[in-house]
DNA sequence: CATTTATTGAAAACCATTTTCAATAATTCT
DNA sequence: AGAATTATTGAAAATGGTTTTCAATAAATG
């Protein structure tokens, strides 16, 4: 299941000059011990250690997320938060992409090979050396569309990812609006 | 070619009860203007109305380009340099996506019925309504890769979109450094 | 033409993320 | 093992892109 052990990744990281830390094994074992299909953003991160009773400062959450997606050991999403999330990276986690509700944020992850495959041939074909590849479908999912899309302007609208912020709050008078979640 | 006129842009705005502005006509029209294949961070945009001896502020563009995402006018994109860039949106625009290399930021477009096929598919199949899709490759460019990406961590790596900011500059000492899933 | 209300610019505020720096701890060297 | 070296940490300050505030201005509407 978890693909470091201790020992595995003190090798990894030394391996490149960097050593073990019981922080960056206290941070990787909470994505390890995550539900499949979450990912976290530094601030959820720094939240979750705290619970833990871990003490933890934000700059090192931050500096560790950075290693580890440096070393392939995370995956860095952008979703439609306005800041990054984090979750294991393949190959130890199916490579999967994501579906998001610019709206509520609600993320549903699929996997599909025929686009990895397009996006393999593609940096092939450019001569790249491939990294990641993710398709990131924004939409506004059925609940956000009853709770009244199409008939008003939520505060924290979105298209294309982009979080609307319109001037006043004065959009209200806006013929088409709702609120959000 | 430009799909929206002045009186286009006036029609749409006014229906949603925005208006038409000077500075808003001026913004599409160098969007309209562009290169295909160009996009811009509301930096570059400011930089160039500028340059044109416009003087349209840095806040009235961002709103500008918030309410044009809204309004499907632009696209927005997050590529690797950590700020989004815009573009004309489909169907004014050919839909496509990007191969975007995290060490220089070179990228490069490609068009995939099939990926925005499987797109549209997968929205449907949850029912959302579909707002945009993009398949994002990060890789290292072969450029890139000949000055010695695979000897060096240069200063602005990213891995997964992820600028790398390591603590000093001491990671001139690493030796291998290709390897990756 | 008057009224209403959206928009603008400039400056201040925000906020996620980075960096600085001195203290500390993990490796390496002897 | 102990000393020396150098990566890492935490706290606070600094960044930098983006958003907001607010008074002045200018579209749209009547």
């Amino acid at each position: 299941m978890s693909p470091h052990t201790s020992a595995s990744l003190k090798a990894l990281l030394n391996k490149r000059g960097f050593r073990l830390t019981p922080q960056r094994q206290t941070i990787l074992y909470v994505f390890q011990t995550l539900p499949q299909g979450n990912h976290l953003s530094a601030e959820d991160l720094h939240q979750i250690l705290r619970r833990q009773g871990e003490r933890i400062s934000l700059s090192t959450v931050y500096r560790t997320l950075h290693l580890m997606a440096y070393m392939g050991i995370l995956r860095e999403l952008e979703l439609a938060e306005g800041h990054k999330h984090y979750e294991l990276n393949s190959p130890y986690t199916e490579h999967h992409h994501h579906l998001v509700c610019v709206q509520c944020n609600q993320t549903i992850e699929f996997k599909s090979d025929l686009i990895d495959r397009i996006g393999t041939r593609q940096a092939e074909a450019e001569g790249y050396h491939l990294l990641d590849c993710q398709l990131t479908i924004y939409g506004i999912c059925p609940e956000a569309m009853q709770r009244g899309w199409s008939r008003t302007l939520p505060e924290g609208w979105r298209c294309s990812q982009s979080q609307q912020r319109l001037q006043r709050s004065d959009r209200d008078s806006d013929s088409d609006m709702a609120s959000r979640g």
